[in-house]
DNA sequence: TCTGGTATGTGACCTTTGTCACAGACAACC
DNA sequence: GGTTGTCTGTGACAAAGGTCACATACCAGA
């Protein structure tokens, strides 16, 4: 049974649970559990079996593709409200885990039984839109993300993402090739490029952004 | 109006719609058209707004992304029975076509329009299991695909494209230089790398694998 | 048979990216 | 202050792929 804090939390960041009744509500979340984990927690791993459906409530999670060699790329990041699509592909088809979860903060989540799941999804217009959304969208995302990795050069990438973030950007230079599927050399090379052309500022765990303007044109180019 | 011929295709195709009320189906079909589609064909474009929603009777569609450079790539491959999630995603979110799609031989399909995909998606759930489930499948496939782009070598992924087609294939080097996101110098090269070893046999627009067995030990490596 | 169009083979060369091996640099903690 | 671990800078080098420029080869139709 969930507390009436996280229930409302809940309800804050899933509005689309909020057009079913109370007494149905409880039902669903009944067997739900909240969970805390510590920043860095491997949330659900690649051929892992599904538990249930996640809904962060707070932190946020990294969902990245790991190669042999070590380097890893991120698929896409679930933020609060949203819901990590991939759990719910797994659900679907009964399948397992094909890419890795990792807590990128502390973060808390409900995970919501997969009965209760199928429930929702059979039932509940709302919810069935929301999750249908979710599908379209990270699908969206998913095909610009092959389409930059076949195509388009490293730096560009690099520059996408910097103007993407908030600029004093505080981080490593291996976090961000892990965004980028790269090596952290590779990054560390192209920024001090970037840094010598006037358009960041570099220090440690801390890059600004001094020129966006040119940064974005030239992520355009 | 379709002709019953064409309703029966269709119904062996899409098991999904076998559920419904012979009415119902007849209604939700009443402005669906039929298109016959040469080969080579854009059926759709990015950028696009969407029409309907395409249920393929026959042929098949590329789905590709094409980069600016002319170079291009197939995130994936509609066969009958399939629909292309993409335009499911356009429908649900209003948004426009984010890739390419082109007949990749000459093909029927009927073209259901907007409004009642929507009605079928909400009130029918094996039409709403189905659509779910490309969903779920597709993500699946691109998020493989992404890991390969940008982890494999191209020689694997080459391989791999061999062991999964008939094995006289009759193809061009550009045709599976566009499958891959490459260049048709390059598949050359590797493909002359595979004849040597062995492995295919080489001719005009045929390649027959003449050890399947080394190559499938290759692509995994 | 000639000829034009398409498909393929191939070498030279370049760019991008990855790998390796260290050298500093910085922060935190004793 | 010294020590330790993490982060960053950097040069040398290798490897994969891409681009260009042609040379061939094959097919089909005039």
């Amino acid at each position: 049974m969930l507390t009436s804090d996280v229930r409302n939390r809940l309800l804050q960041h899933y509005p689309a649970l909020a057009g079913l009744a109370a007494a149905e509500l409880d039902g669903l979340l009944a067997n739900a559990l909240v969970l805390p984990l510590p920043g860095g927690t491997v949330v659900f791993d690649e051929n892992q079996p599904c538990q249930g459906f996640p809904m962060l409530l707070s932190g946020s999670i990294r969902v990245i593709k790991a190669a042999p060699s070590g380097r890893e790329l991120q698929l896409y990041r679930v933020m609060p409200g949203e819901s990590c699509i991939l759990t719910s592909s797994c659900l679907l088809g009964h399948t397992r885990y094909t890419a890795r979860g990792i807590a990128e903060q502390d973060l808390e989540m409900v995970l919501l039984p997969a009965p209760s799941f199928h429930v929702l999804l059979e039932r509940h217009e709302s919810f069935r839109n929301y999750v249908f959304h979710l599908f379209s969208d990270r699908l969206t995302d998913l095909m610009q993300l092959v389409s930059a990795v076949a195509f388009q050069k490293l730096d560009q990438r690099l520059a996408v993402l910097l103007i993407a973030k908030p600029s004093p950007l505080h981080t490593t230079h291996q976090a961000l090739a892990d965004e980028l599927g790269s090596a952290r050399e590779i990054v560390s090379r192209l920024l001090k490029g970037f840094a010598d052309q006037g358009w960041v500022k570099l220090a440690r765990e801390q890059i600004e952004v001094t020129d966006k303007t040119a940064l974005i044109r030239f992520a355009e180019l």
